[in-house]
DNA sequence: TTGAATTATCGAGAACTATCGATATATTGA
DNA sequence: TCAATATATCGATAGTTCTCGATAATTCAA
């Protein structure tokens, strides 16, 4: 069926669009997302974040958690403070590429 | 506060991290990553996308009108059939970025 | 007009995610 | 030790998304 149109463009395998669903799903909401870009200027702690992302230090520590549990970010503790940064070097470009391309109308 | 740390990199603002999400979370599931895929390749129909996909053609029918309720793809109906394309240029860009940077590993 | 093919929509239930308040844990300093 | 600060977790609720079967709509051909 339709061999005509196979070709030129690869197809990517269910594995990879898996993992890709699951990355982006992690990165699909605007807090985090904000995280992220705000951890590209480098390590933060839990209530900079919090204050920075305008969310309850609850909220905020769940999404570091989530992010955190999906090799995105790390973190270490320094005395009370807990500091995370960009684990993953592939993140920034994400971001990048999301900024770029992401000016989707909003629409249903 | 924190002040030194500022600078250097961009600020997203709040609007276009909504948006992004909102895109995102279009883009978070791997039949539609799939079906972008595909249709990276040109023209398709409903009925083989859904082979392509392995999915049934109302679940087919619904990840279209999602993909092309917020502007990602287009359908033209030509007999019984109607062809989906991408009308979004700016989404094979985003595919590759994807492609490149998704290769995240997956726990919680 | 009837039936088949193709696509689209609907409704219900399941599964997942977000949010919030309450509470728990860890660390420091008085 | 006690209180304060900072972070993390828990449980309930609300909201969203996924999936599936049923059904509807559209088009063509017999």
């Amino acid at each position: 069926m339709m061999n005509e149109k196979m070709g030129q463009i690869e197809f990517l395998t269910d594995e990879l669009l898996d993992r890709a669903a699951e990355c982006l799903k992690v990165m699909a909401h605007p807090v985090r997302l904000r995280i992220v870009n705000i951890l590209m200027q480098g390590e933060y702690a839990v209530h900079e974040i919090a204050e920075l992302c305008k969310t309850s230090a609850n909220q905020t520590c769940e999404h570091l958690r989530l992010l955190k549990g999906h090799g995105l970010l790390s973190s270490e503790r320094r005395g009370r403070t807990v500091y995370y940064k960009i684990a993953n070097p592939q993140l920034p470009g994400l971001i990048h590429c999301i900024r770029n391309n992401c000016q989707i109308e909003t629409k249903e």
